[in-house]
RNA sequence: GGGUCGGUACCGUAGCGGCGAGCGGAGCAGACUGUAAAUCUGUGACAUGGAAACAUCGAAGGUUCGAGUCCUUCCCGGCCCA
């Protein structure tokens, strides 16, 4: 291709991702302790401290001495989105690297991961969100309006885009727009251009997977063992610290459901039932995403006997693509 | 045993003589490049088929040009009375 020096090896980056509730967390460690790695969470929730019943958390001591980051880093009330993820996971990947150690990725953000393999470029906003937030405001005053008009006005300046994105989704609208008015180029062109990157990285993704009835009633165990562990309360001390229910995080699976319970707008069933539905739609559209995505290596829980087995596959796997 | 309300897709329901059956949820499928655990989209009663006729609303009969809709009987469920 076009990189003139690659005489520099790649660097080796490991991933383990997959649906919520396939048991990722617990091969993860096993594969840290067999290959030196550390691990980087790639995970929306998991960030904020104090949310760590709903966001099914490893606790410290089960981390078994491997190093994680990218866990507990933010307050819930701070604002996280893909590209604070990129930088910083980018980041941990070069001081772990300068430790001799392989960078493991762990968690479900099909998002994420992308951004940080393929080394998405995000343009810096430097009107702070300004020009984002009078979309919204607009959207809020004028209601169905604003929405048809904003997608008039993505159609006027980016028509790819506004075929491409639905105008009822008034988020990647105003996203779109909010591109085109920062840089001057249509989101669309930009678009194109990142799909086609190649990786920095000399990667392996593996995408952990199972039969889709035992995953939904591992979630709807797991919600209920949430429940039992006291995610109520845990919702109710995050507001009692002041949060309002509008922050990112609190869009969190678990949080949210709760926080309508507690504000009054359903029963606590009808909010652990909603928990339950909700996150396996979640599960699905992770499914879906990987699905989708180039380069990853598919493990099905149905063909292996146990962890320990696909625990093998896998070390088998970066043996062979590492020379290791 | 008597009365009463009801039996429509996986679930909940709409329908009150023109329905080859509406809606919601689940399920399934998909999009996604600065909120991504977010946001958004598509999809359902008929095995196939077919130009058409033909098949579906607990079952069977009947009335009618025409029945999920009206009548009769039966089966099943809820509630009330005994």
């Amino acid at each position: 291709m076009d990189s003139g020096s690659g005489e520099k090896r790649r660097q080796p980056l490991l991933v383990l991702t997959g649906p919520t509730a396939v048991g990722k967390t617990k091969l993860s460690i096993a594969l840290a302790h067999a290959l030196s790695g550390e691990i980087i969470s790639a995970d929306s929730m998991q960030v904020y401290r104090g949310m760590d019943i709903g966001t099914d958390k490893i606790r410290p001591e089960d981390m078994d001495g491997v190093p994680h980051h990218l866990i507990d880093v933010l307050d819930p009330t701070d604002d996280f989105h893909v590209y604070a993820f990129q930088k910083m996971a980018l980041h941990k990947i070069d001081e772990i690297a300068s430790r001799g150690n392989l960078p493991i990725l762990v968690g479900g953000t099909g998002f994420y991961i992308q951004a940080v393999l393929y080394q998405v470029d995000f343009t810096d906003s430097e009107d702070g969100g300004a020009y984002r937030k009078e979309l919204e405001e607009r959207v809020v005053r004028e209601g169905e309006d604003a929405v048809r008009a904003l997608h008039e006005e993505l159609r006027a300046v980016d028509p790819e885009a506004a075929e491409a994105i639905h105008a009822h989704n008034v988020k990647r609208v105003i996203r779109a727009l909010e591109f085109h008015h920062l840089t001057g180029e249509r989101i669309s062109d930009h678009n194109a251009s990142q799909r086609v990157k190649e990786s920095p990285f000399d990667f392996l993704c593996f995408v952990l997977t199972d039969d889709r009835a035992k995953l939904y009633e591992r979630i709807n165990r797991r919600v209920d063992e949430m429940i039992a562990g006291g995610l109520e309360g845990e919702v109710r001390g995050l507001f009692a610290a002041g949060l309002t229910g509008d922050e990112v995080s609190m869009q969190g699976l678990g949080y949210r459901q709760m926080a309508a319970y507690l504000h009054g707008s359903c029963s606590f069933d009808e909010a652990v039932t909603a928990i339950k539905t909700e996150t396996r739609h979640f599960a699905k559209r992770q499914i879906t995403w990987f699905k989708r995505e180039r380069d990853v290596r598919w493990l099905d829980r149905r063909e292996f006997k146990d962890d320990g087995a696909i625990l093998e596959e896998m070390l088998k796997q970066c043996k062979t693509a590492w020379k290791i």
